[in-house]
DNA sequence: GTCCCTATACTCGGATAGCAAGTGTCCGAGTATAGGCGG
DNA sequence: CCGCCTATACTCGGACACTTGCTATCCGAGTATAGGGAC
């Protein structure tokens, strides 16, 4: 099991994006420089969350992406899924049905008992995720991070907006 | 994101095992036989869990496989690790080290704010998962599988070891 | 000086190759069994 | 009749192709801007 590398990224970019001045927006090239990571495959994943509605996009010079909501009601939850889809990572293929014990398809009326406990556990996982927001990771980020690395960032901002 | 296949596999297999006779053995292919799957792959993923020290393997005619232990000490998430592997589904790549607002390695003290949501939900994941075991499952499928299909599965349980 | 128009440059968006990992299969090494042989 | 030996057949174990999906990239459609010209 694994998960995909642009959910990373498209967190980062979230969080990047929330600090951002208000009606300002960020093109793909300055979030994949910020981030060190390929612009064009970058791109896609903010395609993906801009399609799910995390993301305005703005078309035009002086345009890029921005939070579509406020960043509090941005979970990220609803990043992992846009970027990384939300069919369950278990899929049930129903194995019980077949072989030699297999019965008559209206006998299946409770759910596969393998398949109860492994969504069980995928709802824990996303419950985890849900709880956090963006604005959360923000204060994190605002908490835990090196105070030199924070002023960089700051400084790159300053040199961008003016 | 994406659940090998094998898991589930490995989930049922361990669950025909644990009602066996005591210090019988089931081969690969009756066990593929049993759960309609073909037997030359459902072998690769026997062999990890064999490897893991959940099952044992008895060579030779009579032969297959057994629980290396009690069905009540093996977990769904030792069946799922030994399968699908143990390394986490989220692996932060540390980008927040790279791009403009990078600083000296000794300033990130405590891990990525993302990188420990990611976490926290990975444990919820597999606490959930440690927290039923085969026995358990075997326990669920006694209680809510058709009772035809308990019966024919014990049938073919009957022809086999007479 | 102000307004309008046009050309420009920059943005997103989707369609297109490359690669790693999961999927599926095969054959060889090793062993308990069953049958035959000798005592 | 009993014990031993040998050949057999069945088992696991790891090495070898194939397919799906993630990774990476490109070019075209659309738009806000900036500059120039007319009034």
């Amino acid at each position: 099991m694994r998960i995909s590398e642009g959910v990373e990224w498209g967190l980062h970019c979230a969080v990047l994006l929330a600090v951002l001045p208000p009606d300002a927006a960020l093109p793909t090239g300055r979030l994949a420089e910020y981030h060190g990571v390929p612009a064009a495959y970058l791109a896609k994943h903010l395609q993906a969350m801009s399609r799910a509605g995390l993301l305005d996009s703005v078309p035009g010079p002086r345009g890029g992406y921005r939070l579509a909501r406020l960043a509090g009601e941005i979970s990220v939850l609803d990043v992992v899924e846009a970027v990384d889809g939300s069919t369950p990572a278990f899929r049930c293929t129903e194995i019980r049905r077949r072989g030699p014990s297999a019965v008559a398809a209206r006998e299946y009326r409770v759910p596969c008992s393998i398949h109860q406990v492994m969504d069980r556990a995928d709802a824990a996982w996303r419950f985890e995720l849900a709880k956090t927001s963006i604005a959360d990771l923000v204060a994190m980020v605002a908490q835990n991070a090196s105070p030199v690395a924070l002023r960089k960032g700051a400084q790159w901002f300053q040199e961008i907006f003016g």
